[in-house]
DNA sequence: CTGTATCCACAGTGATACTG
DNA sequence: CAGTATCACTGTGGATACAG
């Protein structure tokens, strides 16, 4: 029995960048498809439907439907989802650093 | 001008699932290429070596090479690189805790 | 030991059109 | 509104061989 490598089990659920942006949008709150496909710059409603059938397979995240015309689907996060937070806050922070203090400061192009 | 995503930037700078390994070993100390062959489990040459320079051009990691034969060549974490060890921790602490709550214990397939 | 060079298959993705 | 279907294309990344 081998043993696992945690981060390796972790970018297994989050293997995209897709998932990384759609997961910043709904810790925020839940949100339509509608909104996310506006919210995830560039995303295609192929790859947005894709991504969140994955996470919700995977567990990360719920599907609610409101039966009502026209239609109505929310997605939320699930426990495991919600404890993502952490991950994408480090993400958060390290990225405003880096724009405050890196990008342009130093010799470091972009 | 545009306001930039924090967390899309970190994306940007760490894009893949072998750049999240090759920091979770160097953040444990300086490494060899070989080294990084054997640990990030599935890498080949080509994809270690891409990645190895995109990192240093992205101020990541630096590169030492000793003028030894056979080489000898060290990849070693910049501050900038230093700086993202929160967001593998945070990766490695969620792995952790799927691995041992999660997985098989709950409905969640896998 | 630490890579680079080349070839190439195929998974991932964008574009477009369409549906309940 | 919230997707699915289909197709074409591209770039990623594996395999292999070779080089300094």
């Amino acid at each position: 029995m081998k043993k696992q490598c945690p981060v390796a089990t972790t970018m297994n659920l989050i293997d995209n960048k897709w998932k990384i942006l759609i997961l910043r949008d709904i810790l925020k709150g839940p949100k339509r498809f509608g909104f996310l496909k506006k919210s995830v710059v560039g995303i295609s409603s192929k790859m947005l439907s894709q991504n969140l059938h994955e996470m919700e397979r995977d567990g990360i995240l719920n599907r609610k439907v409101f039966p009502e015309v026209p239609p109505h689907v929310e997605y939320s996060l699930s426990p495991l989802g919600e404890s993502m937070r952490p991950i994408i806050r480090s993400m958060e922070k390290w990225g405003n650093n880096y724009l405050e203090n890196v990008k342009g400061k130093q010799q470091i192009k972009f």
